[in-house]
DNA sequence: TAGATAAAAGACCAATCGGTCTGTATAGTT
DNA sequence: AACTATACAGACCGATTGGTCTTTTATCTA
């Protein structure tokens, strides 16, 4: 990787952490001036606007999540387990953040969803990859027997996604992370009783 | 109500909708300017900054939420029965929104649950004054034998809620109401199994 | 190691930001 | 109807916004 490479990785980096808190209309090329250390020649030499450069940080923030997700589900072959698995996850969030600022795909959708931008389509994108995931796990299962035909996948992935989501909120906002442990026990017992 | 009252109403109803759908850093004195008709001095006559107004402006919309769910509320004697009625009160969310943008509590918990400000306490106690309405019926119906004692008011609550704004998040992004329907007759099997 | 290439600095720009202030029109009071 | 009080318009302010461009500095290649 060249330094040029390595400079940008890491305006990319973070600048994911500044917008993850502050927002985008919240943070400005100032604030992006001051965590990376570079004046404004050194971050336009690599981005041609604020916007694009939001658009990579959010795709790297999602990335970093991805990476969790699949490191987790990879680890178990049947559906059920790999379900409860990726649940028990977002337990890690807490004192092991992938990210520091809460779900960059929660706050993004929150900040975007009024609007028609290419980061609204990022976040929609992202959020359906996950459901996706889910449904796909859930599908398996019922393909290979492990659960009953009658469960709906997409039901499933809906109930998990809202349940990590608000539950993360209800933590950050409050500081406190029995919120996001009640969710994750709710959802365990709900997919016990339900696949 | 003098006329100096109705055009500080006016500016705190219709800048609410500004601020819920274009968040406070995203929306500007100019958009306000837009949306209420007047101009600086109009609105600099009413609030001393944008700061107070923002203040203002999510007290209001939070009031909007708030009457709601007391009216659903207020309907019911039985403790099962109002949660109940609360829980499926939210479908009327997605025809006949108590205000354009999605719910206030949510989009101003993710904005600033990294900031030190007073909109933060707002949206805190915002989220608290909801958890013990629900604390509060559920500990009623304990005590006049309706629900079991071993039941857990904070749980109950914490489900409750992180499950409707987890869904509005998703419903809202995807502009498809299905998330949250799903989301309400997941809470009431919930609590028909719960309670 | 010299020369070419590209990365970063930082001065600079117009536009917009939140906010102030004075003049004028309108509302409320007698 | 006349006077007073105030609601509002709109010009104006310095600071900050995202972005450009030239110059300097560092890196890569021959």
């Amino acid at each position: 990787m060249s330094k040029a490479e390595a400079t940008k990785a890491r305006i990319i980096q973070q600048s994911a952490v500044v917008f993850n808190q502050k927002g985008y209309a919240g943070s400005s090329m100032a604030d992006i001036m001051q965590a990376t250390g570079l004046k404004k020649g050194g971050i336009y030499n690599h981005f041609a606007s604020k916007d694009e450069l939001a658009l990579a940080a959010f795709d790297y923030a999602v990335s970093l999540i991805s990476q969790r997700i699949w490191s987790v589900v990879r680890t178990k072959r049947n559906a059920i387990e790999r379900l409860d698995a990726l649940v028990s996850s977002y337990l890690t969030y807490i004192d092991d953040p992938p990210i520091v600022g809460g779900c960059p795909i929660l706050n993004t959708a929150i900040e975007t969803d009024d609007t028609d931008s290419p980061l609204r389509d990022r976040a929609l994108a992202a959020i359906n990859s996950w459901r996706s995931l889910i449904v796909k796990i859930v599908e398996k299962g019922i393909k290979k027997g492990e659960i009953e035909a009658t469960v709906e996948a997409d039901t499933i992935a809906t109930i998990i996604i809202c349940n990590i989501e608000g539950a993360m909120m209800m933590s950050k906002l409050e500081k406190n992370p029995v919120h996001l442990r009640r969710a994750i026990a709710h959802l365990k017992a709900y997919l016990r009783e339900n696949l």
